[in-house]
Order: C-alpha cells, then structure tokens, then sequence
RNA sequence: GGUAUCGUGGCCGAGUGGCUAGGCUCAGCUCUGCAAAAGCUGCUACAGCAGUUCGAAUCUGCUCGAUACCUCCA
C-alpha cells in the first residue's frame, strides 16, 4: 500500500503535508455534516461526496477509519448575531411541525441522497440534540477557564481574551484588528462584551419549543459547540483529519478551534481539509440565490435550467472530474461530456475479464499504476486519476479490438488496478445493472434471429430489431466477436 | 469598504520553470450491409502589460476581470 506517500493540503498550514496518523494504523476523521432543516442540495452533496472518496481511499490503504459525521438537529440559527432562531425551530413553526418531525424527515432525505451518489455512511453519526449533556459540560469548562461569560442566561465565548494567548484567526489567515475594527452593521448583538463573540448556549425564548434544562437556565446549545463536544467526545481531542465545505472556515471551523483551545488546551485537529464551492453560472450554488438544484430535480432533469436528467453516477463522475479545492461550475455541457465520458468507462470495464492475453505484452501496466497511485497521494487528485484510468480504458479497449497484447500478469493486475480505483475508490458503480441471465438469454435469441435476417441480407428487418430495441433501453454492437449489447436509460 | 482566491483551447477541467493532462464536442480515416461501439489522425490554449531567466501558462510587480468570505449556507 502507498499510505507513507500520502500528502494533504492542510488549511492551517496552507501547504501540502505528509499524512501521518497519530496512531499507527488508525485515522479519525471527523466532517460537518449538514442542518437538517431542509432538502440538501447538491452543492452540499459534492462535500460529501469528496469526503466518501477520501475516506473510501483511506480504507483502501489499510486504515482503520473511524468517521465521524454529525447531523445538526439544534442550534444552528438564522444568523451568527445570537439573537436568531433556531433553523429548526423556525421551519417547524412555518410548517406546523414538531421540530424533530422536520429533523427525521430531513434525515432521511439526506441519507437517502447520499445513497444514491453511492457514498459509505460514516462510522458515527452523532446529533447535536443527542449530546446536550456534553456541551453543557463543555461550555462549563469554558466558563471555568475563563474563556466566556454569562449575559442574561447566555454564555458567550470570549473571542478577545482567548486572542491574547492564542492565534484565533489560524485558519483564516485573517488579521484580527482588521476583523474587530470592522464597522460593518450587525443587528442584535447588544449582549455581546466584542464583536466576534459568539454563544456556546443560548437562553430559550419563552415561546421557543427547542430548550433544554442548563445550569443557567432553558435553552439550547449554540451551532459550534456541538462539534466540539461531539468529535472529542468520539475522536478525543486530538485526531487526524476535520474536514468540511471552505464556507465554513471564517467563522464555524475557526470557532470549534478556539473552543477547543479554550476547553482541553488544544486544537482538535492536526489536518484541515475543506471542499470547494460548487458553482452555477461562476456563482455560488446557494438557497438564497435561488440557483440551487436538488439532486432529485437532477435525476429527473425537472428543472428549468436542465435539457434532460442525469443520472446519480453521472454526476458523481462529474464532480470527480475536478479537484475538490477548486470550484466546479455546473452546466448542462458540462454533465452531457460527463455522461458520455462515465458510460464509456462504465463499457470498457465490461471487457476486462473477457481480454485474450498473451505471451507478451504491449502495455504498461506498471507505469499506469504508479501514475494512479501518485496522482491519488497527491492530496487525492481525482481528475488526474481519472484522465489515468482513461489511459487504461485506452489500454484495455486496444487490447480487446487486438492492436495491443497483455500478459495474463498485466491483465490481473489492471483489472484489479481499475477495479479498485473506479469501484472501491472513486465509488463509480453500474447504473443499468439489471441485466439478469433471462434478459442475457433472451437477448442471445433475438440476436440469432436478426443474425439471420442480416444473413439472408434482409436488414430491413435487422435494423427494425435494432432500432425497436434501442427504443427499449438496449442498444446493440456488432463486434468481430458477435453482437453485443449495454443497457441504456 | 476590508480580506483572500482565481482567471487555461468550442465546453468542462488538470498541471510541472523547458518534453501537446484527460473527458466531451468538431473534422477526417479504419472497421461495418448500414449503424453503434472501438481505434487512429487533426484542432497546441494558458486575461493584459512589464520584469526575473538561456527558457515562464508555471516566479515577481502592476492593470483588468471574476468569485468567495467578512451576514445563515457544504
């Protein structure tokens, strides 16, 4: 296995790193999941489809990966002013729901989503409303320490006081005056002693519905302390990798760090990895620029910027095609390239097995191998892996028409080599899989059929068989080797 | 307004100081009864200006443009 070669863009250090665990053979991940208090859209799903491929690549180099998602079912507000609403409070009362009616429900969207792209479901998937207990218990060190204070039943972190000791713009590269001078208006922050103060609990409204019993009154934890508590509690307070969407750097991930700092007197993670946006048009896919798609609109293609739909593997295709710190910008150009580039590896893996091999061998599997590795050890370039596999469809595809010969070595070992990349790694799977060995069969007979007709030169009634059968979803080849068939959408 | 990041061929997107990434599209060819698929060939780009260098898309500076964050967002 490749592990010791492994380097990761780190935010904090703003430098590719050698990946090493802190204990041998183990990684603890940990990644912020969503809010459930709507559909998840599919900006939201490229981060954690980028976050499938590393876990899935870790396992693939012999960790044991211990992943931790959350779901944030509390305390996630309107705005950072404090004085919001709770997301899930609010949705709950639009829509004359429970609020953990709109949790499950949201929950189970997002689970069946993330189904759908194919992604491995975390080892541990907490929630915040789960671990009260724990962030009560974290904010009271906090307190304890020094590190915030008490305003009408809200606890508020002291941003500038725990500045004086600690570099709290470490992720963001920020300049701190820049930020505390910034004369930006905020509304209701009255409470606050600075600025960048942010809440660990906030005190419930009287008519709030979302509150929980604290020592300093009804309320509900605030939206960065549940990841605090929530991946110390399961990773203990220094793992490997804390990842999420670059959003998040400024203000969530640079306040889990200090509240961090502040409780245990150190920083949870020694790698920060963070996704980029997608984008639509060069701009931000985001609700309330109202250009959001929902991956179901997607499939269906019912959407009014889409020609037609795509299917869940296209676009996850599509979305390995670029790097995960880079946008990707959405389009409909871009997804039709994607689906024809996703099926055609999708036809070639099919030849695999089936290749003659020989005695010699024209193809370079080794090379091949090595080009994949690197560009996966390098802070898991997927484009570039993928732009290799193509060299390997090449590959398999020369071998197959017979301009190229393999070795029944080199033919193992690219078949495991794409197997392993294209299945295990990037998480691609057969789409139209439902050809049984009845269908097979049947097809075998219908193919005998028209095989007479071509003989006897009737190809009016071979292509009528043809085109009747691509108008049903199978769309016919004829090879050296007979007829073959793929099964289309 | 402040702070960052980025600007690559028809489209999407990688990239190292010097040796045409890759996918899709387009044109031609091979194969085929015709298709489809596959293979081969062609299309050699790097915002602009200046500088460093034997040599820069890759380093430096400036200009222009775009985006992100600073306010909920993966």
């Amino acid at each position: 296995m490749q592990k010791q070669d492994l380097k990761i863009y780190n935010t904090l250090s703003r430098e590719l790193e050698k990946f090493e665990p802190i204990h041998e053979g183990h990684v603890g991940m940990y990644v912020c999941g969503p809010t459930v208090y709507n559909n998840a859209h599919l900006g939201n799903c490229r981060t954690y489809i980028s976050f499938d491929v590393i876990y899935r690549y870790l396992l693939h180099c012999g960790y044991k990966v211990r992943y931790v998602r959350n779901i944030t079912d509390a305390g996630h507000l309107e705005n950072d002013a404090d004085e919001g609403e709770d997301k899930i409070g609010k949705k709950a009362k639009l829509e004359q729901l429970e609020p953990m009616e709109i949790v499950q429900r949201y929950t189970l969207d997002f689970h069946h989503v993330l189904e759908l792209f194919n992604t491995i479901p975390p080892s541990i998937e907490p929630t915040a409303t789960g671990h009260i207990i724990e962030q009560i218990e974290m904010t009271k060190t906090i307190l304890e320490n020094g590190f915030a204070y008490e305003k009408n039943g809200t606890i508020y972190f002291d941003v500038e006081k725990f500045s004086k000791q600690n570099n709290y713009t470490i992720l963001s590269g920020r300049n701190l005056d820049e930020l505390l001078n910034n004369t930006r208006e905020l509304g209701g922050q009255e409470d606050k002693n600075g600025r960048l103060d942010f809440a660990l609990w906030i005190k419930a409204k009287p008519e709030s519905i979302m509150r929980w019993q604290s020592p300093w009154g009804d309320g509900f934890p605030g939206w960065h302390i549940e990841c605090s508590a929530m991946s110390s509690k399961y990773l203990g307070n220094e793992f490997d990798i804390h990842g999420g969407g670059m959003d998040l750097i400024p203000t969530h991930h640079t306040n889990e760090v200090a509240q961090n700092i502040a409780c245990h007197q150190k920083s949870p993670a020694r790698f920060w990895i963070h996704t980029n946006m997608l984008t639509v048009n060069g701009q931000k896919m985001s609700k309330s620029l109202g250009n959001s798609f929902l991956p179901l609109e997607l499939f269906s293609g019912n959407h009014k910027l889409l020609d037609k739909g795509y299917s869940p593997m296209t676009v996850r295709f599509f979305m390995l095609q670029a790097h995960y710190r880079s946008t990707l910008d959405f389009s409909n150009e871009a997804l039709q390239a994607a689906e024809k580039g996703f099926v055609r590896l999708m036809n070639t893996m099919k030849l695999i097995d089936g290749l003659k091999t020989s005695e010699q061998t024209t193809s370079n599997v080794k090379l091949l191998t090595s080009n994949i590795y690197d560009a996966m050890n390098s802070d898991f370039n997927s484009p570039i892996v993928l732009a290799h596999l193509f060299e390997g469809v090449r590959m398999i595809n020369a071998v197959h028409i017979g301009t190229e010969k393999i070795s029944i070595e080199d033919k193992n070992s690219l078949s495991k080599l794409m197997n392993d990349f294209v299945f295990d790694i990037l998480g691609l799977k057969e789409e139209n899989a439902v050809n049984t060995d009845k269908i097979d069969g049947l097809m075998q007979m219908i193919f005998h059929i028209r095989n007479n007709a071509k003989t006897n030169k009737d190809f009016k009634t071979s292509d009528e068989i043809r085109d009747e059968l691509k108008r049903l979803g199978f769309e016919i080849k004829d090879g050296k080797e007979g007829t073959s068939y793929t099964i289309t959408n």
